[in-house]
This record gives structure tokens, C-alpha cells and sequence, in this order.
RNA sequence: GGAGGCGUAGCGAAGUUGGUUAUCGCGCCGGCCUGUCAAGCCGGAGAUCGCGGGUUCGAGGCCCGUCGCUUCCGCCA
């Protein structure tokens, strides 16, 4: 046997093996010597145990066991006894026993932590992320990860027991159009020329269909040069899915059984047989989000009835051209929580998305009262019964176009979610949003452009008419939301090369450009495509959810930061010259701030 | 690209209307201590208050600039 390799972990020892011999081999997580007896945390992966070095020690072991600092690498041998009753840790799951230790070995030593490695660190992130082997050490992250490999081997399972095959794709691919800012790759073999990184295996995938892989999926890594979030950054991982031969139904279902497979194993809940499925028009008329947090109610009412009966010019204007809404937002029992100054703040929120201001009123037993309520004079018994308010509400009142109404609405309805504690945090609320347009209207160039991408199919009843008013069709296009995330996405695909033409024609994206960029997918369609349709999923949100944080940062092993860098390894980097001129490259700094004073 | 917040010892924070030697906890170093488990007690070291400029008799605190981080908007098919 090696020498000082351990025999048991630091988290598998009860009082079934009090009286063996053990090596255990870890870190010294904490150091507490009282003099006469001296007692050690050593922590793995699996968990900490105490070892006692006894007043009985001999000197040699004494010596050792002082010499010890925290993060220390050691082996531990000795035997492992039953604790007192009485001191039995009931908070450690190996509190039962302890190791009485005969001799310490130090395999390895630790400098001075830059922080102390707990189970939450304080230290800013940054700090974090600079040490990051060290914060992935504290048990929280080592429960993350955990949480993320266990995810991602239920996802496999799941899949394998559904015939679906895993098949990679390239990393290094064609830059396409449209959609986030491509990481490009330049060619050293060929001048002048660049490999993109994946935004997503999109069209790769959409080729394994036509190759007759119906179904297939992925853990993918995908790339996307555009500012972080919370929520996103530079690269991330997705579950990602592709199937012939379906409806988006079939697309649900799959989709529904892989969070079911997922929740049940790694967290033992029951998800609902079937997700509710909202329209992409309900979900922003009453939550102004395409991603509602179901986790509280808060619905939006309609306040345009109510418009004609006051004298608020705003509201009035507001509705004018009929693009417009007038939102209520009915907050019980808030009337007296929300000074001015605090309405204000929500207003700031509203502001953010582009309203112009947030109206209120107060619920009082007799009437309305405050902000615009004078407006309402004559019409207050019939706007409370209308909308619902009790004594002690606050209402909150958004005049706008639908949008801009819905979006600001929705961000302080969101505000109002975290800020009065509505939010049940052990809730996972699934929604699928469907029947989102697939043009919008670019209002600034006057044109039409994807909603979506300019692959994905209309729904049958608009298609025969879809040029005549692009605005109206809808699209086989569905976000699965959890919980206020948008947690996945995906659409039916056009398999039809006629049908793609027109989509191209609709947003004026021109033939040849079509040709060049992805040709090889039209072209491929023009042998025997099978109708098909997909989904991808984001593993880090999901994992990020799961894990009750709110930056997936916590649950990447090693994330970059929200401005693209990698603290530890200090990336991105300046290259040497020569690499520059092996790929045909030349940096073109911005001219500097004197140099622009001086021209 | 834009808006807000933060930057004080290795880490986390306090620092009043601008006023003596910048405070506390953790960690670190030394000592004491036989049952702790975030051990305890005593002592000690450790700070150009992010950086530059300005106002002032006097700036950690005010003003201007700048850098870094962070949250959000834009962006993210």
C-alpha cells in the first residue's frame, strides 16, 4: 500500500467504524489547539472530520499537529473512536466519531489565504474569481459543481432511454448573419480569412436532421460577444435538441419529460404533468414579460375603460392612434407602505424601459386618493369595483404604446415582486410563452426583420397570406420560462427551400447574401429534408436556479467576469507580434486621447 | 455607448456638519489554555483611505478628472 494514501474519506465515517485504523488524507480546514488536547477540521470533498490529538500524544505528534496552518495538505492516521454523547456534533454528518490521531504527515503547505475559504465567502468576486481553485474549494461551489455534473449525467440518461444520439458539432465554423456578434478566429493557412465560435449549433444541427440523425442533442458550448449579465456571459453551455418528424408538441413533451427526469432525480420534486402555456400577447398584456415570474400573481388590468370617465389628458392621449394601453397594476395593502419617495423609485424603474412616468392612486375607504386620483372624482366607485380594489391598495397606472405600457409595467411589477416578499423562493414555475410574431417591424429603417431568426416556421394558418401582413403571423416559436428566466428556446423549422425564399423576400434579405452565408443549408434542403424542429435549454441558468443563486458566474467552474475577463489567468491577453503576422493581422489601437487633442 | 452603486490593513466593514495618533471583526505573528467544533483569553504587527488634480488653515468625507469592479438600460436571432 502507499504510503499515506487514505484508506476513507473525510465524509464517510460514522460510528459503525469507531475501533479501525484509518489514513485520511485533506486539507486543514480549522485549527483549534487547547493546549493539552488540540483538535483539527481536515475537509475533501466529501465532507470534514475531527481528529483529536490527545494529551497522551507523544511529543513527536504534538509537534506536528502545532506546526499545522490552516489549507494545509495532510494525511492523518490514527484510529477512529465514538464520541462522548455529550459531544457528539449533530450539524456534521461524521459528528458521531472522531479520528484520535497517531501520526500526521504533511504532504503540503499553504501560504496565507487571501480570504478564508467558508461556505460563503465575503470576499468581492473578483477576488473570488482571481483564486478561483481556492473558492471552488468552500462547500458551497463544491455543491454546485456537483449539482451541475449531476445535471448534465440525468440529461444523458434522460436522452439515451429516449433513442436521441449525441453528436458534437465543430467549434470552429462559418460566420453567419443576424443574431449576437460572432467570436471570430482568423485563419493562419488562409489569409485574410476567419473561423466564427458557435453562437449556438444551429445549423449543424438542423444538417444532422437532414442526414437522418431524427433525433439528437448535445451539451454544446456556445459563444456570444455581447455584454454580460447576471444571467449570461461570453460562453455558456446548452442542453441543445434537434427532431424530425415533430410538432412543437412533440417538442413540449420531450421537453416537459427532460425537467421532470431532471427535477425528480436531482431534487426528488414532482413537476407538473403538463407546463401551462401562455401567448407571448397574454404573457406581455398581463405581466409585461415575455419571461413572467409565475412564482406571484400580480396580474395587469386593463385601466382603458376608465379613461373616458376622468380627465387625465395623458391616458387620454395615450390611447389616441389606438397603438396605445393604459396598464393598472393593483397592489393590496400597499397603499401606505409606498411614500411618494418610494413611488418614485418605482417610477425610476419604469423610466428604464422607456416610460415617461408612473401614475398612482391610493385606495381609501370612501374613495380614491392622491396622485392623479382628482382626475377621478366621479368615477372612483366604478374603477375600485372594476379593477378589483380594497381599502389600503395601491394603485399603479402606466399609459404608453402597448409595449412600452407593458415592458415598463412589468419591470416594476418585477421590483414589486422582491421588494414586498412575494416571491416563495422553494417554488419552480415552469411556462412555455408560444405564438410570438415572427417579423417585427423596424420602424427607424422601415422594414421588416426576423422576430426570432429567419429559419423558423410560421404557423400553418398564416402562411398562404403571410406577405400580405407580416406583422400578424405567428410563428412556431416557444420560450420556456422558469421562474422569471428565460430558460429555453426554440421553433419549428422551415425545411422548404420555396418557403425559406419567401421568408427571405418578407425581411428583404437578399439571395445572393442567403447564397453566400449559408448556402450549404439551402442546398442541403434540397435533398430530402426532413420537416424538423428543436429546443436549447441553458444548463448554467438552470443549475443557477436549481442552486437558489442568481449569477450563473456561481455555477461555471471558471466564469468570466461581467467585463469579459478572466481574473485568474488574466484573459484576454496581448499575443507576441509574431503570432499577429502569422494570422495576417495588424492591431489598429484607437489613437489615444492626446493624440486627438492635438489635431 | 448610457445610468446608478462601490473602492479605507490580506479579507469584510465603520468612520457624524471637513478637525488630534483612522475604528471594529476575521485572518496573520507571539504567549496562555484538557473537549472544542466560527473554541476562548492576553499581547503584537499590519493602511501612501483606488489613482491624479482642486477647494480649505486643515480632506478618508467636498469638487473635477481618471481607473477598476458591480447592477441595470442598450445589446443578447
Amino acid at each position: 500500500m502507499v504510503k499515506n494514501r487514505r484508506t476513507a474519506t473525510c465524509g464517510q465515517l460514522d460510528a459503525s467504524w469507531a475501533g479501525k485504523k484509518v489514513t485520511l488524507n485533506g486539507w486543514v480546514h480549522r485549527n483549534r489547539d487547547h493546549g493539552g488536547i488540540h483538535f483539527l477540521n481536515i475537509r475533501d470533498r466529501y465532507g470534514m472530520t475531527q481528529v483529536v490529538i490527545d494529551e497522551d500524544a507523544d511529543d513527536q505528534l504534538k509537534s506536528d499537529a502545532e506546526s499545522l496552518k490552516i489549507e494545509y495538505v495532510i494525511a492523518v492516521e490514527g484510529e477512529v473512536r465514538k464520541r462522548p454523547d455529550s459531544m457528539v456534533n449533530k450539524d456534521m454528518s461524521t459528528g458521531e466519531i472522531e479520528v484520535k490521531a497517531e501520526r500526521i504527515t504533511i504532504l503540503n503547505s499553504c501560504e496565507t489565504l487571501p480570504f478564508m475559504i467558508d461556505e460563503e465567502s465575503e470576499a468581492n468576486e473578483n477576488l473570488r474569481l482571481r483564486y478561483r481553485y481556492l473558492d471552488l474549494r468552500s462547500a458551497g461551489m463544491q455543491k454546485r459543481i456537483k449539482l451541475r455534473t449531476d445535471l448534465a449525467f440525468a440529461v444523458r440518461e434522460f436522452f439515451d432511454s429516449r433513442d436521441f444520439m449525441e453528436i458534437e458539432t465543430p467549434t470552429l465554423i462559418k460566420s453567419t448573419p443576424e443574431g449576437a456578434r460572432d467570436f471570430l478566429v482568423p485563419s493562419r493557412l488562409h489569409e485574410g480569412k476567419f473561423f466564427a465560435l458557435p453562437q449556438s449549433p444551429q445549423l449543424y444541427k438542423q444538417i444532422l436532421m437532414v442526414s437522418g440523425f431524427d433525433r439528437y442533442f448535445q451539451i454544446a458550448r456556445c459563444y456570444r460577444d455581447e455584454d454580460a449579465r447576471g444571467d449570461r456571459q461570453l460562453e455558456f453551455t446548452q442542453i441543445d435538441v434537434e427532431m424530425s418528424f415533430v410538432s412543437a408538441d412533440d417538442v413540449f413533451e420531450m421537453t416537459e419529460a427532460m425537467y421532470q427526469h431532471i427535477f425528480r432525480k436531482l431534487k426528488n420534486i414532482e413537476l407538473p404533468a403538463t407546463f401551462e402555456r401562455i401567448t407571448y400577447h397574454d404573457a406581455m398584456n398581463t405581466y409585461g414579460s415575455d419571461k413572467p415570474d409565475l412564482r406571484f400573481d400580480l396580474k395587469f388590468r386593463d385601466f382603458a375603460p376608465y379613461v373616458e370617465g376622468g380627465d387625465f389628458s395623458v391616458f387620454k392621449a395615450a390611447l389616441e392612434d389606438g397603438k396605445g394601453a393604459v396598464k393598472a397594476l393593483v397592489v393590496p395593502g400597499a397603499a401606505e407602505a409606498y411614500s411618494r419617495k418610494k413611488i418614485t423609485e418605482l417610477e425610476d424603474t419604469a423610466k428604464k424601459y422607456g416610460a415617461k412616468g408612473l401614475a398612482w392612486m391610493k385606495v381609501t375607504a370612501d374613495g380614491l386618493d392622491g396622485g392623479i386620483a382628482k382626475f377621478y372624482g366621479n368615477t372612483a366607485d366604478q374603477i375600485k369595483e372594476g379593477l378589483g380594489a380594497k381599502e389600503g391598495d395601491l394603485i399603479l397606472l402606466m399609459g404608453a404604446p402597448w409595449k412600452t405600457a407593458c415592458t415598463s409595467l412589468g419591470a416594476v411589477r418585477s421590483r414589486l415582486g422582491k421588494d414586498l416578499n412575494l416571491i416563495d423562493e422553494s417554488q419552480y414555475r415552469f411556462c412555455w410563452i408560444v405564438d410570438f410574431p415572427l417579423f417585427d417591424y423596424n420602424e427607424e429603417e422601415e422594414c421588416w426583420e426576423p422576430a426570432h431568426h429567419m429559419f423558423s416556421m410560421p404557423q400553418d394558418r398564416f402562411i398562404d397570406t403571410m406577405e400580405e401582413n407580416p406583422g400578424d403571423v405567428l410563428g412556431d416559436l416557444y420560450d420556456l420560462v422558469l421562474n422569471g428566466y428565460e430558460l429555453a428556446s426554440g421553433s419549428i423549422r422551415v425545411h422548404d427551400p420555396v418557403l425559406q425564399q419567401r421568408i427571405f423576400n418578407i425581411v428583404g434579405f437578399p439571395r445572393e447574401l442567403a447564397e453566400e452565408r449559408f448556402g450549404f443549408l439551402l442546398e442541403a434542403f434540397r435533398y430530402g429534408a426532413p420537416p424538423h424542429g428543436g429546443i436549447a435549454s441553458g444548463l448554467d441558468r438552470l443549475v443557477m436556479i436549481m442552486a437558489g443563486r442568481d449569477t450563473i458566474r456561481d455555477v461555471i467552474p471558471f466564469p468570466k467576469n461581467n467585463v469579459g475577463v478572466s481574473p485568474m489567468d488574466d484573459c484576454p491577453a496581448h499575443v507576441d507580434e509574431e503570432q499577429i503576422s502569422d494570422l495576417h493581422l495588424q492591431i489598429v489601437y484607437k489613437e489615444s486621447p492626446d493624440t486627438q487633442a492635438a489635431e
